[in-house]
DNA sequence: CCGGGTGCTGAATAACTATGCGTGCAGGGT
DNA sequence: ACCCTGCACGCATAGTTATTCAGCACCCGG
């Protein structure tokens, strides 16, 4: 029993967000399993799921990772992820993330390798791109929010 | 002083295992900060840490994997993470894990290449690790096993 | 010098999660 | 058959985290 329930749990948690173990558990019964808060709080730990903060959903470590591709797909990611604010002026682009995550975004834009940067100054929540010019300024601009936009699609508790 | 408390909090959280937002806070008053728990909350969700289920601790997604380095590396981590126990007949390896583990770690394997290892087989929590003779097995046993132990050292609530 | 925002915070509390304890159910040995 | 031992589980409850409600400071336009 044990076995199946779990599978179904690292089932469950890899297509929806699931934020609460009674969520899962009623998910659970859907399935065809019955178990209790303690019995699943117990199937989590074993199975070394991590609770995201941002949302409160319940994920595999590493989930992320293993779609992430190339480079570009990468910052698409960290895009989603880190980018709070975007602005622009005339051939810098000033992005704002939550405090301490502008460096691990400014790797993911240099790493991308865009044409149209020339390079990036981090600092702790603020990341300076300098593009070729303002046209390419306003590009990347789109393209930067366009991406962030995408991964914005988590339930919320009521 | 939000934005120093927050670094304070990643800074924390890298050096070593937090369980608790109270625990956070304690150690933000060492340091000179003071904030009550539900500050805490709202910084913790902010910097999107997430919550280990295995042992509690906090830690910023894509920590493991940023620490990762080659291949064999990157096996050895796995192994910390994913094996249960070992058992050895003759050239064969029988791996156990927790449910649904078992997939990840015969890929860490298969990547590391090691030329003691033909191949693997993975169901759901066993891998069959096929190795070219008893002598490899034990070797190969060894290893693991070494490794297997490397990563216990977190703390527990009293 | 006001209102009206906005952002940050603490206190209280609701919501959620972990765990001690007890039960029942195999499997193994005597 | 009977007693261990270990495992899985539920119940109750302790422990932890998120959120609501208010208050305060600051800023800006009138």
């Amino acid at each position: 029993m044990k076995r199946y329930r779990q599978s179904a749990i690292l089932d469950l948690v890899s297509r929806e967000a699931v934020c609460s173990q009674d969520a899962l558990g009623r998910q659970l019964r859907a399935r065809g399993f019955h178990a209790t808060q303690a019995t699943i709080s117990r199937d989590i730990k074993e199975l070394r799921l991590v609770k995201r903060a941002s949302d409160g959903a319940y994920e595999r470590p590493g989930a992320a990772e293993a779609a992430r591709g190339t480079a570009d797909a990468s910052l698409r990611r960290a895009i989603g992820e880190y980018l709070r604010r975007v602005d622009l002026v005339q051939q810098l682009l000033v992005l704002r993330t939550d405090p301490g995550q502008a460096q691990p975004l400014a790797l993911a834009i240099d790493r991308a390798e865009r044409p149209e940067v020339v390079g990036t100054v981090a600092g702790d929540d603020t990341i300076l791109v300098i593009t070729r010019h303002a046209r390419a300024g306003r590009e990347v601009r789109r393209l930067f929010e366009g991406w962030a936009m995408d991964g914005r699609a988590y339930p919320r508790r009521a």
